[in-house]
DNA sequence: ATGCAAGTGCAAATGCATTATCATTCGCAA
DNA sequence: TTGCGAATGATAATGCATTTGCACTTGCAT
């Protein structure tokens, strides 16, 4: 149960297995496939209704790559970032963080948070590239 | 002189001077403002075209910041990372870059690059709101 | 079981950054 | 200096993601 203030349908509620389901970041195209597969009737609308819902509520999270543009994730997970693909154009989760804000503090600024987003050939892709 | 197929227009040389005076990324918005203090009745097709042409001829970077949307900055400069000011929504270049990039390799992927953003308060704007 | 506010599907509309059109101007090679 | 292809300014057009209006459907409190 997501908000108590919400209507529980079957459209939302497919939504939320998508991303239950899936762990990578989600582009709207992506969301409104795999929600497809669920109930084949549902429209982008709906899609763009819900997502905007749930990041509300916190339960999504929206983000904006450089490459892929507007994705979405759960909110909640550990502190990570973004690795995609040049070649398949995948966007896949990396747990961890390298980076220290030292340089910054130096600066003068506050900071309040960060984003990185590496950029690269997946696990896959980088496997067909090299048994040329 | 850029490139000697393209005719030295004011306009490009207004274009130029912008990137060379300002050592920030730029948006659209501010290179147009900045290019009109020089020659006031520049047009933003004219920026359009012009930025087009610099960064195909590598003199200037285009990017696509989170937050700021696109960008751009004259190219060549040592590896460094951006910095966006959520109160007054500058960003500044900070150089140096504190990122490794085990993590990823250790997941099988190739990296090839990363772009780092900060984001949180800038110098100017952390002393006014603490001095409140 | 029923009523109604909320949600949905569909399609049209919006907002926006960016690009194309075109008449006019201009840089520059000859 | 002159001619011409490229560049400019002004504006319309495009492409996109996102939103909205509306008639219809549905979840859910009563």
């Amino acid at each position: 149960m997501v908000n108590k203030l919400d209507k529980n349908t079957p459209q939302r509620r497919a939504i939320v297995q998508v991303f239950t389901t899936c762990p990578q970041p989600l582009r709207i195209g992506e969301i409104l496939q795999k929600a497809r597969l669920i109930i084949p009737s549902i429209d982008q609308a709906t899609i763009y209704r819900n997502l905007k819902r749930l990041v509300e509520q916190g339960w999504l999270l929206k983000i904006t790559h450089p490459l892929a543009g507007t994705m979405y994730e759960r909110s909640g997970k550990e502190h990570h970032h973004h690795f995609y693909c040049r070649k398949c154009h995948s966007v896949f989760e990396l747990p961890g963080c390298g980076v220290n804000n030292k340089q910054v503090v130096a600066a003068g600024m506050t900071v309040e948070d960060h984003e990185v987003f590496f950029y690269g050939l997946c696990h896959e892709c980088s496997r067909l590239t090299q048994e040329k």
